[in-house]
RNA sequence: GCCCGGAUGGCGGAAUUGGUAGACGCAGCAGACUCAAAAUCUGCCGUUCGCAAGGAUGUGCAGGUUCGAUUCCUGUUCCGGGCACCA
């Protein structure tokens, strides 16, 4: 018999008493460093969606083991983070000490699924001893600037030098105050100017900078606490709101960034998703004369072609000019727009496309080339930290211009004769420009570098790169977060001594906001002043900040001299394979490859891209369930109170049937129930439906579990539930019907009752069963819903490869016979499938052919070691607990862990002959065996002589016969 | 709205480079074994016409390229993910 459980229980043990999956940093072996994306350690516990990523990693890690490498595969926790706190605040409970057990529950759910993960080198974010790293790597940020000459980091002190020595003056032109000064007025400037200056060039710097402010809660809300302009939580209004803030320029490594996605094995679509992202764009940026010339306004556009096609100016509303250029006229328009556009989000502002608004300022540009005069408007769908937070309008060739001057009535200019219909606009590039002085006749492509020439020339534009990527916001108002290893002192940021790092995140009470929006550390006076001049940094670091560099500590965690060594980091290297999901593609991979940059640039480590190659796993779904509650009931003269007091669920079948039938079924069975005899028959009887979540653990397929759906909640108790073939399955009542559930696939999540807990299905199958359905189910990649129904079709497979080992009535069946030629063939031709499909992580269609094998075994009447023992090694990847029992049974000594991935022989496969399909017109009509070797002549004539053929053909001439040897043969008539 | 994916039987999916659509598994049906059940084994299983042989049709939808399209191109519908303070 397959004991599963008991085998499982004692291989994991054997697996920890033997540190079997210790891994050295001193190896003779090839290296090979497979990670998975950290995880977050939520308090909801693992549900079989989290596991898919994990065991996919660990298959490849396992099966490069088996192929001689040293594997590095290690986990850990992301511990710092925004749920543990919202906790803290609502129960109290410290986030220390909730961020500890839910990573106890992690582990423990972890270990049933057997994976391979060397435990020694597990890493928290939280640690002090690991975030120490994270405040030095801050630090190093901190102290560096990006050279524009060499591309790169380097330290800040070369540039206090250049500034003492040179000063910085322009390449070319004037001094511009402000920007440029000389050494003399470097040395002469106080501290505080010259590390305003500094401060402009640091890699991590700070910088005022917009934030949700929720005055009714006193604080500052992540994105997704904000749901239509007010806080999730309570609803209380939410508006923009500037404070100081950390940031990382990251936009100094746009290019880097760009040209690093080159090196990289990243799917298309995930650098599709990086460089857009980064958005790199090339521009002119043109400036239009307002009024009568005094002020000049800046646009970015990258369609210089369309300048006589601009009807209007769109400002950002917090363009600075905004306010200066607006006419008395028009100053209350103005500002009650900016009132509204303060409360919107972002995403808000540039995604309604449908509501249209926008403000005119009352102010005219000219456009420099006819001389027309260009109305200047305000509007949300302009943010201001995009180009110059300006754009010029061209409605016949935007769709959102178009709409805008629709709306505002604003006439439209056509530029591109018929290929504007009036009715939408058409962004295309090849229309011949007309209404458009000098570029008339031109086609718009070829205009774009005319009309840039000419700005040029008129000294109106230059050209522009531009990014939409912006710097990113590395602060948090919160508590549970790295603290920065920042003081100030008189108001000027100071760095704390590397020596006194870590800054020890400070035990605190109350984790409610500090005043003035900053976080809860600024709550403790004593911590943060640390004398009357010298003041700590109270905002804490992002969740990202912790996982941006996690991968190298991995490789020696337990340093307290460096974050990790560099010999060590030298031998490991970048992470071959890391696998996560794609709602990371822009966030904290490109945060991760560019700590990765600077780190490289600063001779830290000798590789600037961190992950070489990426495998996006796909999410799991739920498949919810629903039951159906009827209410709204009215059939004339019936007291719908009746029907409200009850709680009658009816099955999915009798509510869609009843559209049919004028609600008559419906309303026979309720009333009937509700022993009400109607009188009024004239009435149609009508309902709704409301659809209730049910937990999918108390339904099988779609069948509801009545009994414990009763149990499940008090109010289910006594429900009249309604079965499918019309009767009543009354409290208390054996029923024979059946309760059909709706179904419909969602986010996998609590609060839908679609959860399935991994442990239930390990208790029930095994953990070599769930790793291997886990993998059955579909692509790594792609998403898909969970269903179990399939699970006990793996499992047999498990059952049916121990009888090949052991039948349960006769006992051990295995033998040492010589294997006969058919199994060997069975044998390698699984070898060479395993191995291709492990390689290219194509797990589905490996467990398939691990199927099809002992299916074929099976058949054979194959028992013998000598096609089975490798057979287990190939199988060690996937179900590895099994398999450590039965190559323990067959009397190996050494680990199978260890042992050596079977060599593929391509002896067993010399064919002479192949079954050829044989198409008429494409159409495939028969099959035909064909010797391998045999010529174009030689097939045509045995085809033109097949029966089926013939009678096909009809006589018909063969006009033309296609052959592609070993593939097919197609005749066209 | 913008960006990125996806859609194939009752269900999950396979078809690796344009070449026999539906491997493998689930569910279902029929049968064997059994006192019975479980387990196991055998056969059938896209739709449709047909007693059968066989034919027609079929990879979200509408077109196109090709001797040949699930695969390439154009358009379109629906579903999922991301959009900068969830991680």
């Amino acid at each position: 018999m397959y004991d599963f459980s008991a085998i499982e229980k004692f291989w994991q043990k054997e697996w920890q008493n033997t540190n079997a999956y210790k891994v050295s940093n001193d190896s003779a072996k090839p290296k090979f460093y497979v990670l998975d994306m950290f995880p977050y350690p939520s308090g909801k516990g693992l549900h079989v969606g989290h596991p898919l990523g994990y065991i996919a990693s660990d298959i490849f890690a396992r099966y490069k083991r088996l192929k001689g490498f040293n594997v590095l595969h290690p986990m850990g926790y992301d511990s710092f983070g925004l749920p543990a706190e919202q906790y803290a605040l609502e129960t109290g409970q410290h986030p220390a000490v909730t961020t500890e057990k839910n990573i106890e529950t992690f582990r423990k759910q972890l270990d049933n699924v057997g994976f391979s993960f060397d435990w020694s080198r597990e890493v928290r974010t939280s640690d002090p001893k690991y975030y120490k790293w994270t405040q030095w790597i801050f630090l190093q940020l901190y102290n560096s600037y990006f050279c524009h000459t060499q591309k790169k980091a380097l330290p800040i002190s070369k540039l206090v030098n250049k500034y003492a020595t040179n000063g910085a003056m322009p390449k070319n032109g004037e001094m511009i105050p402000g920007k440029h000064f000389t050494a003399d007025q470097w040395n002469a400037y106080t501290e505080k100017e010259q590390q305003d200056i500094l401060m402009k060039r640091r890699l991590a710097f700070s910088a005022y900078g917009e934030v949700n402010w929720c005055e009714a809660l006193g604080t500052v809300l992540a994105n997704d606490e904000v749901i239509n302009g007010v806080s999730e939580r309570g609803g209380h209004p939410v508006v923009k709101k500037k404070m100081r803030q950390w940031y990382l320029r990251i936009t100094e490594y746009a290019d880097r960034l760009l040209e690093g996605l080159e090196t990289v094995d990243f799917s298309d679509s995930m650098k599709e998703m990086q460089k857009n992202w980064i958005g790199k764009s090339e521009g002119v940026e043109i400036q239009f004369a307002i009024g009568n010339g005094q002020q000049q306004l800046k646009v970015y556009t990258t369609r210089p072609d369309t300048i006589f096609g601009v009807d209007f100016m769109v400002l950002a509303p917090e363009h600075d000019l905004t306010d200066q250029i607006t006419t008395p006229g028009q100053k209350e328009a103005i500002s009650k727009y900016l009132e509204y556009v303060k409360s919107r989000s972002e995403r808000e502002r540039v995604a309604e496309v449908k509501q249209i608004t926008g403000a005119f300022t009352g102010a005219y540009a000219t456009n420099p080339f006819d001389g027309r005069k260009i109305p200047i408007w305000i509007a949300e769908y302009v943010l201001a930290g995009y180009g110059t937070g300006a754009i010029m309008a061209v409605p016949c060739g935007d769709q959102r211009d178009f709409n805008f001057a629709r709306h505002f009535n604003i006439p439209i200019t056509n530029i591109i004769g018929e290929r504007f219909n009036g009715e939408e606009a058409n962004p295309t590039k090849d229309a011949l420009l007309s209404n458009s002085g000098f570029l008339d006749g031109i086609i718009m492509k070829d205009a774009i570098g005319v009309a840039l020439q000419q700005m040029e020339k008129l000294g109106i534009g230059k050209r522009k790169v531009n990014y939409k990527m912006r710097d990113a916001g590395f602060s948090r108002q919160r508590y549970w977060g790295e603290p920065f290893p920042i003081v100030y002192k008189n108001g000027i940021a100071n760095a704390v001594d590397e020596k006194e790092l870590p800054v020890v995140l400070p035990h605190v009470e109350n984790y409610s906001p500090g005043p003035d929006g900053q976080g809860p550390l600024a709550n403790l006076t004593e911590w943060v002043n640390i004398s009357d001049e010298v003041k700590r940094e109270t905002n804490t670091m992002p969740g990202y900040a912790g996982s941006s560099w996690y991968f190298l500590r991995y490789m020696d965690p337990h340093n307290a001299t460096a974050f990790a060594d560099k010999k060590i980091i030298d031998y490991w290297n970048q992470v071959d394979v890391y696998v996560g999901g794609t709602e990371h593609a822009v966030g904290h991979l490109l945060y991760s490859r560019l700590w990765t940059k600077v780190l490289f640039d600063l001779g830290l480590i000798n590789f600037d891209e961190p992950f070489k190659k990426l495998l996006n796993q796909g999410m799991i779904q739920g498949s919810s369930r629903f039951v159906y509650r009827l209410n709204n009931y009215e059939s004339g003269d019936v007291d719908t109170n009746l029907v409200e007091n009850r709680l009658i669920l009816l099955s999915k079948g009798i509510f869609e049937r009843s559209s049919n039938d004028d609600n008559k079924e419906v309303l026979a069975i309720v009333n009937k129930i509700l022993n009400i005899k109607t009188t009024n028959t004239e009435i149609k009887p009508s309902f709704a439906i409301s659809p209730l979540h049910v937990d999918v653990n108390m339904v099988d397929g779609v069948n509801l579990n009545i009994d414990a759906f009763r149990k499940w909640k008090p109010e289910f108790k006594e429900a009249v539930i309604i079965l499918e073939d019309g009767s009543v399955a009354e409290p208390g009542e054996e029923s024979s019907g059946s309760y059909i559930c709706g179904v419909e696939v969602e986010k996998m999540s609590k609060s839908k009752y679609n959860t399935v807990n991994p442990d239930v299905l390990i208790e029930k199958y095994g953990a070599d069963t769930f790793r291997m359905y886990e993998m059955f189910l579909g692509p790594v990649e792609q998403s898909k819903p969970w269903d179990a129904k399939g699970i006990e079709g793996v499992h047999r497979f498990l059952r049916k490869l121990w009888r090949l080992f052991y039948d349960d009535t006769k006992g051990k069946v295995w033998n040492e016979e010589k294997a006969g030629d058919a199994a060997l063939k069975v044998l390698h031709k699984t070898i060479k499938k395993i191995e291709e499909d492990t390689e290219r992580f194509s797990y589905n269609t490996a467990v398939s052919a691990f199927m099809v094998c002992v299916n074929e075994l099976a058949d054979l009447k194959c028992n013998t070691r000598e096609v089975l023992q490798p057979l287990l090694i190939l199988l060690t990847p996937y179900a590895p607990h099994i398999v450590a029992e039965l190559w323990k049974r067959l009397g190996n000594t050494v680990s199978i862990l260890d042992a050596t991935f079977p060599k593929y022989e391509s002896k067993y496969f010399v064919e002479s002959e192949k079954e050829y399909p044989v198409s008429i017109n494409g159409k495939m009509r028969t099959t035909i065996i064909i010797s391998l070797d045999a010529s174009q002549d030689e097939v045509e004539k045995i085809a033109l002589e097949n029966e089926v053929i013939i009678k096909w053909l009809d006589n018909k001439p063969a006009k033309k016969i296609i052959f592609v040897k070993g593939k097919m043969v197609n005749i066209v008539v």
